[in-house]
DNA sequence: ATGTCAAATAATATCGATTTTTTGGGGGGT
DNA sequence: ACCCCCCAAAAAATCGATATTATTTGACAT
């Protein structure tokens, strides 16, 4: 019935919708950084009222993608090389260690996960670049989600997000992958089955610098 | 005129007023882990309307200090020993990440800084808990807000508050410095003046894990 | 021309009321 | 006795309108 719906599918309450859709938005860079987020525009857009928009906006600015000034408004947050490169710093030091713990207590479920998340990547990187998007998120989060720490999966979700955005930006979200990428992959799913932390560890971060070198070098500045 | 103003000081918005009083009645324990925040009881105690309230809630989901569940309405954050665990691990990756970077980029302003900021700490320790809880505060971001790394700082900030907590609900946020910690902070002072990072983030840790561990033993479970 | 101030305008923030959803508590039906 | 469905009370979510605050505009004096 509203363009909620339209966009982000079945939701629930307004709040959400609003917040998955001004989420997708910034993230792809419909939004661009910096851009004023005028209550009055997004509630037309998203076809509700002002205290859900608010309500979205204000759980946005936990996430980094929106900056709230004080009687003033909501803006998409801003975008830098400095910015950049302290999510790159940050997601080194974060993930391996989210991956060392969920090797640590590596089981069968984990492991299937693993494996069924890593073919559907594979799968949805024949079919459009959306798909791959959530499949590759998916795989990746999985390699830290059995680590049992609920606040550091939560960050490095927060900065896998970020990152992706830089993405968009920088390539319009289009054919970013030139290098074998599905290689990486593979070589990370397979030490992290094989429960060797080093390796594993060692291949997800320099699979993340070759990531980042590649999208500063298009940033400039 | 109204409550957030006699609570939290001379605010500017009440959705501002509102966070700062809901947040430290939080971190105090006024509003103990798992209780159910009823929009229409905030709404009468802060004196205030519903938007403001539902907001400040959804920034403190942000922080961690607040839960919502989709339709059906706030929470204050659950504890655990386990939530301690995570909040003492990450605070020790990430401390001293940030003051390495810190003492990297010393110069003669932030050294001041931390100087003003200590004396101000030990001074107040001889006053209300209150008033050293601030300034206590204040020397730890002061050891980490010359790293120039915005979201690592926001990240220990909020794992510093999210400590606090726990030290409010286990020993009724009184007394609880029997040990040396003057001398401990003392150390890290200097450490950090002289630019030895090592020493200053050896120092920093232990100051931690003692802590922790005393809160730990008072935790059970 | 330039800077300043005040009114007009635009946008935010907030309120009060309404709508929707969850919850808890009985009746029927099996 | 047990379960399921429906209804009423309570709470959350949302709306529409108002009050507040920032921003712009333009007249006026320097």
């Amino acid at each position: 019935m509203n363009v909620t719906r339209d966009i982000a599918g079945k939701e629930t309450s307004a709040t959400h919708g609003a917040y998955l859709t001004v989420r997708e938005m910034i993230l792809t860079g419909a939004l661009p950084p910096g851009e004023k987020l005028k209550i009055e525009q997004l509630r037309a857009l998203l076809n509700t009222g002002a205290s859900p928009v608010r309500e979205a906006l204000s759980l946005l600015t936990s996430d980094m993608l929106v900056e709230r000034i004080d009687q003033r408004g909501f803006r998409a947050a801003p975008v830098g090389k400095a910015n950049f490169d302290e999510i790159l710093t940050l997601r080194c030091t974060l993930e391996p260690m989210a991956l060392r713990a969920s090797i640590a207590a590596a089981n069968a479920t984990w492991e299937e996960r693993l494996v069924l998340r890593h073919h559907h990547m594979k799968k949805a990187s024949q079919r459009g670049t959306a798909d791959f998007e959530v499949a590759h998120k998916a795989f990746h989060m999985a390699l830290l989600d059995n680590a049992g720490l609920p606040m550091l999966e939560r960050y490095c979700a927060q900065l896998y997000d970020l990152n992706i955005r830089y993405r968009y930006l920088a390539a319009g979200g289009a054919h970013y992958r030139k290098r074998s990428i599905d290689a990486e992959h593979q070589e990370i799913l397979e030490a992290a089955l094989d429960h060797d932390a080093e390796a594993a560890t060692e291949r997800l971060i320099s699979h993340y610098r070759r990531t980042g070198d590649y999208l500063s070098r298009q940033m400039e500045e």
